[in-house]
DNA sequence: CCTAAATCTAGCCGCCGACAGAATAGGCAG
DNA sequence: CTGCCTATTCTGTCGGCGGCTAGATTTAGG
């Protein structure tokens, strides 16, 4: 047939792509615990040991499924850095706010990008970002303020979406506060890397 | 029997005790998915149903660690923090080193305890530690550092043990690393809320 | 020593992940 | 059109799990 894999389908349709589908929308209904090899496949409406042939294991099919979604989030991250005003800072903070914001959407499945996503060399987009923010810094001193990004960033949304930050308060706030928190991490980052003032 | 619970052991000494102390050890071994309450009783050499008379379910056991786990946690900061100098700004930092100590000592149990311990007015000590170091803050400001501080920590150590910071680095370059983001930090608390300059 | 409560064991249920082997369905050679 | 080939899915099975119940065993306290 014309491509690689799986052309026309067979019995299902196309059930590699539906049980991807289904265990997200599993994962982030019944969580973590909730995810389970054999309701994905009854949600698929095929028999339980139908998913061996396209997935080895469930542990391979929450990785596939990590790997669609760290695509997905750095796709959302870009697309919100393009929407921010053409500006080092401006888009930093773009980025940050699509990467909250993707996390916000899709808690279970954050978690899981982060837990099974190990070892890559992730976010490179806000490496870059950060670089751009503080031009003439070393690059030691670049490396160590994207930790600091990411790092504020990363703390701050993990604990907003366990409650531990902000618990009772309206979403307008939480918003505030967010792009408060950023705001002080541009200017942290400008301070330590920043321009020779 | 002179207390409310369990004075004198029957059968098997303490299996209690027996049971958290088996789950935290099994846990920080296999992790997550390989924590079992049978395994649990395996290891206290007790049969598979005995944990269901102390614990109602596997939740119940998983909260309890965490319970106790964050207490440790809480006093493994304190303890930190006492060994600072006695100035605000070292005794915050020390708490920070605690917590982060505390997470990477115990990584499991560190997950576990932000994943079930939920709704809890954590880290009350933090919040204090903060104040301390910009009394003449008003109440919100105060509120927002506390997050701010909160954040950058754990996301910095959560980064870390996922190996998506400082994958490849030394020991030594770590703990130098953390101990410039809590600079950092504690400027920006200064800054932001700080003295009146 | 006897009773009642506390503690543990044995056994069952339904669910799970993984594996083995049978069955189906489309493509294709003849 | 026939018959085979291979990709895909199904049925059936195994051991392990959490939770439950029934019953045995041990201990406390009179």
């Amino acid at each position: 047939m014309a491509t690689t894999r799986k052309a026309a389908p067979y019995h299902h349709g196309d059930l590699r792509e539906a049980l991807v589908k289904a265990g997200r929308s599993l994962l982030e209904e019944k969580g973590w615990r909730g995810f389970t090899l054999r309701e994905c496949a009854r949600r698929a409406s095929v028999s339980h040991a139908a998913p061996a042939y396209h997935f080895a294991s469930l542990d391979d099919l929450l990785a596939e499924i990590a790997r669609r979604g760290s695509e997905e989030m750095t796709a959302t991250m870009e697309a919100e850095a393009r929407r921010a005003k053409d500006e080092p800072a401006a888009r930093l903070v773009g980025q940050c706010v699509g990467y909250m914001a993707f996390a916000a959407a899709n808690p279970r499945l954050f978690e899981l990008i982060f837990a099974r996503d190990a070892e890559r060399g992730q976010v490179p987009a806000l490496a870059t970002a950060v670089a751009a923010v503080i031009p003439h810094a070393k690059p030691d001193v670049k490396a160590r303020m994207t930790d600091f990004a990411w790092a504020t960033v990363h703390g701050f949304i993990v604990l907003m979406l366990e409650g531990r930050i902000g618990a009772g308060e309206s979403s307008r706030g939480l918003k505030t506060r967010s792009l408060a928190l950023l705001a002080a991490m541009v200017e942290t980052i400008l301070r330590e890397g920043g321009v020779p003032d």
